[in-house]
DNA sequence: GAGCAAGTAGCACGATTGTGCTAGAACCCG
DNA sequence: CGGGTTCTAGCACAATCGTGCTACTTGCTC
């Protein structure tokens, strides 16, 4: 098989490990069983433990701008904003997958300098996003110190619906989800 | 010494070692020796790690409560919110500890079933909170699911804020966040 | 077909883990 | 002061970990 799509395999073995396990879980071993390798032909396409897991969490970040980019976007800002916004919800077990398994990353980043720099760069991919909706949707007669707020509003709030759908998926249906979204930007677009 | 001191104290050295070197670096050995103490010593008051864990996640939750409780509360609702929900935040170093103690903690319960009542209970108790200050700033005239709606907002936002605190926390100044806070209760109480 | 690169497998080593266990020190109460 | 409980310390064991290393197989190229 193609060297490149046998790391993506690898990298989805750990993905589901994570979610099964814990980034604990996600031994050498544990990857190369569940990839059906052994541990020697794991290592022949990763040297070590650390970069078979950057490259998995580089793949989160990787599929999410892939899919946001693949969409279709209406003209008007207020559905706009929705729809992309939405794409990065929990809504189905897809985006389940890459947020429990985000969250893991983010989660061990915290103590892990070698995963410190990928989460920085998904965080500011996001925060930028919520920047660009929130400066579309308020409009220009707003003060730019209330943009920021917003944005940090809008981007605390899209985080904690991840977080929570990923803690108590049983209380937090897609609709729950998207409710609150579509609420937040009302009264963002209204006021 | 106290022996339920001494729990406490092995809690704290738990909580040290997690906030350095994360959850999973909270072995017996790590935490005997950041608190002083032999192996030994500490299966003496702990039998098994899991025990541990769970009494140092317990202390999180109990620290939080107590800290709330002894609250003086002004009557305005609108002020009474922003006092209580305020003392959630991690504004400073006591309550950034437990925020980043907790949050290592949560990201673990996805996995182990011993920690996962005890995130359900927090979680439980932080949205009992925001149920009831919603009901009390929105009024009775709002539709019971708009109650919900917002509930789960305020409660995203709180977590997401907190998470962003833990992540970034040049980013994420105490300013901000009772600014962000104080911003969504104005929504909240003026609509 | 020869030869070299790529892929696969698996052993071995030292380190670290949780926990069972024993033995001695400290303390308190009668 | 004696005796029993509480506390402390530390060893031992099996399990697991990441990684270095070697050997075998496969496949492609002259």
């Amino acid at each position: 098989m193609d060297p490149v799509g046998r790391r993506h395999d690898l990298a989805e073995a750990v993905w589901r490990v994570v979610r099964r396990d814990g980034l604990d879980g996600a031994s050498v071993r544990a990857v190369a069983r569940e990839a059906g390798l052994s541990m020697g032909s794991l290592r022949h396409y990763f040297g070590t433990q650390s970069e078979l897991l950057v490259f998995a969490m580089r793949l989160v970040i990787d599929r999410i701008e892939q899919r946001v980019a693949s969409l279709r976007v209406p003209d008007d800002p207020r559905r706009a904003a929705e729809t992309v916004l939405r794409e990065l919800l929990p809504l189905d077990d897809e985006r389940r997958a890459e947020n429990e398994v985000w969250l893991a990353f983010t989660a061990r980043a915290l103590v892990d300098p070698a995963l410190r720099a990928l989460r920085d760069e998904g965080y500011d991919l996001l925060r930028d996003a919520c920047l660009g909706w929130v400066r579309l949707l308020v409009g220009p007669e707003r003060a730019p110190v209330d943009v920021d707020v917003e944005t940090d509003r809008l981007f605390a709030l899209l985080d904690g619906l991840a977080v929570h759908a990923a803690m108590r998926p049983a209380h937090c249906s897609p609709e729950l989800l998207t409710t609150v979204l579509s609420r937040h930007l009302d009264d963002l677009a209204t006021r």
